[in-house]
DNA sequence: ACGTCTACCTGTCGGC
DNA sequence: TGCCGACAGGTAGACG
């Protein structure tokens, strides 16, 4: 479900209440991406210190080890005092003195894992491969454009790759590109400076918008205090096959790259 | 090393 | 109304 700023605005969202929490019980239901990796009674007992985020996950640490959490395609968080008793799409739950923090993932693709810190080789396998977190401030246009030119990918899938820049999935991948005035089709390796650094721009300007606005463009977002994400950032050609562009008038047009729906005006946007 | 494809799983929606 | 296929926010791992 989630792409950087909904991890981000979830994280956000519960990470200072779950701060210096005792971990009292664990709860697992069916089966995540891939199992826990330790017996759930040896979380019992430990504290949680912050939360942190490294693209779309998001790493606990403990006093003594580390969780790491991805939401997937479907997956959602909620921390509360009380919640109802998990229902048949609630896969973790932790039980702390100071909330339960339960995941929510309908589809499963999502993950909850405990390693024992950033150099576990786990840990380090799931992130070496991670490019640099657009929010950040060494987010720097030099290297960024060197990812473009070495690269004979299409740019959508590019930005989907995480190779030049993590956390933009397939909503905002559309959305970037679109801002960026760049046809999703358009080989990276021959995007000219100019407009290599509006997209780097644009990928600046979209996600730090939907951070802070706490919006998506998700139907069905709410972050883990149970907000409801405000829309405020309506897609401008994302699922609007059809209809006219917001700019130009248009008509917004779809297409698949890898198996992924792209969208994009034809007018706006040049190859 | 790189690009491409499959697989994981459930819910929803459109068409017949 | 019911059935069936297509599709949905991600990404590791296998393959060529």
């Amino acid at each position: 479900m989630p792409e950087l700023p909904e991890v981000e605005v979830t994280r956000r969202s519960f990470a200072e209440q779950i701060a210096g929490a005792r971990i009292s019980s664990v709860f697992l239901g069916k089966p995540l991406r891939w199992p826990l990796g330790v017996d759930p009674q040896e979380l019992v007992g430990r504290q949680v210190l912050q939360v942190r985020r490294r693209g779309k996950y998001l790493l606990v640490d403990l006093d003594r080890g580390m969780l790491m959490l991805h939401l997937g395609m479907s997956g959602s968080l909620r921390f509360a005092a009380e919640l109802p008793l998990p229902g048949v799409h609630d896969h973790f739950q932790l039980t702390t003195d100071k909330g339960l923090l339960r995941l929510h993932d309908p589809r499963r693709f999502g993950a909850v894992l405990a390693v024992s810190g950033d150099d576990d080789p786990l840990a380090v396998k799931l992130l070496a491969r991670l490019g640099p977190e657009p929010l950040e401030d060494d987010f720097d246009f030099e290297p960024f454009a060197r990812g473009l030119k070495a690269s004979r990918l299409a740019i959508k899938p590019l930005l989907l790759s995480g190779k030049v820049v993590v956390g933009v999935g397939n909503i905002y991948a559309s959305e970037v590109l679109f801002l960026a005035g760049i046809r999703p089709t358009t080989v990276a390796g021959r995007i000219g400076r100019e407009r290599a650094l509006r997209l780097h721009a644009a990928i600046r300007q979209i996600l730090a918008r939907a951070v802070e606005t706490g919006g998506s463009t998700l139907k069905d977002f709410s972050a883990a205090d149970g907000n409801a994400g405000h829309f405020q950032l309506e897609a401008n050609v994302y699922a609007r096959e059809g209809l006219p562009c917001k700019v130009c008038s248009a008509p917004v047009r779809q297409l698949r790259q890898g198996q992924r729906s792209t969208f994009f005006c034809a007018h706006c946007q040049r190859p």
